[in-house]
DNA sequence: TGTACATCAGTGAACGCGCGTTCACTGATGTAC
DNA sequence: TGTACATCAGTGAACGCGCGTTCACTGATGTAC
């Protein structure tokens, strides 16, 4: 049954990809290596062909995922575009897909070093992207701001059970970094 | 061994103060109820005398670290005090007697119904002490994005690997909200 | 190019362990007369 | 106020289950000659 180098490296892409997305609908914790690989089209026994422990897969997800996040940052025509983006119902909406700061920042806190040196490597690079090319030190601290309000945003617009709150948590939030902008 | 009504009463509460503590500390998913009545100073096969489930001790639990957290930013002298004492590094380094949303934001978006509410009154709290008693509907508003920057940066300032960058997000943040309310 | 053998990706059973929850039991507390 | 009985807080064993991890095995792929 053994595979092909190009086979193989496809498979544990997949199992990145598969735990990126798992990670961030359900949780670090609350998702099990079993659950995992059978999303990716595995048996579970695999699992250690390809990664130690489930840390390492959790650093490697995690820089999976914002990886795809920052890519897809940089698609948008302007800076207030992708910043509308991220603090979207949509977005909010479909943390599968979305930032893996918002969806596991918590757990990502108390995950081990490999993991949150991943997540910092991503905030960076996503404050780099916030304050734009020119990149003052000033435009960088703005973004820092900036980061830390949106991600608190879509964490607390995907925590309350009021949607009309949560709609408000996002608006809100858009509009204060939209007239801090100009 | 039947105790009192009293005494009961305080079993109950002082389950409800460890659990509050343990989730902030290592996290709801990954905090077990064996642990938890080992910390409350009792055995595990009690804990249904007093709760219905975990999810119920999880709600409780929420309330009962969001009364404490708002209770202490009364006592500050100022709204600013208050605002700097969350963005503080001894806020940051002891999550357990800390703010919930920041220790378990992204948990408890994925948690039931009841944790939910619990957590949306508490943020609703919260903005109500950051608007101040004139309260405004504007300063309510900005109070919101001031909610989700301080929980935000909070998070990230727990998550980074690099003590000069975690320092900086607090740092940042609070400059940022002081600029803002004046 | 063809053959013989080593490698190793993936399978599926098994490891020990802790999870949330249930239950029979104990004995002090609370209640009824 | 004293006695008889019901209640129930807390104990500790047990439930079924899924966890992360290990392992013997299979057989196609890769390598060496």
């Amino acid at each position: 049954m053994r595979k092909s180098r190009e086979e193989a490296a496809q498979t544990r892409r997949r199992i990145v990809e598969a735990a990126s997305c798992e990670f961030r609908k359900n949780g670090i914790v609350a998702t099990g290596l079993n659950d995992l690989m059978k999303a990716a089209g595995l048996t579970h026994g695999g699992f250690y062909k390809h990664f130690a422990s489930k840390d390492q897969l959790v650093a490697e997800a995690t820089t999976a995922a914002l990886d795809a996040l920052l890519e897809g940052m940089a698609d948008h025509p302007t800076m207030g575009a992708a910043v509308a983006a991220y603090l979207s119902t949509r977005h909010r909406d479909n943390p599968a897909s979305g930032c893996p700061l918002a969806a596991i920042g918590s757990e990502l806190s108390r995950s081990d070093r490999k993991a949150r040196e991943a997540a910092t490597a991503g905030l960076v690079r996503l404050v780099d992207i916030l304050a734009g090319k020119a990149g003052t030190a000033e435009a960088r601290r703005r973004a820092l701001v900036a980061a830390a309000t949106m991600i608190g945003a879509v964490t607390l617009s995907r925590m309350v059970t009021d949607p009309e709150l949560s709609a408000e948590i996002l608006r809100e939030a858009e509009k204060s970094l939209m007239a801090a902008r100009s």
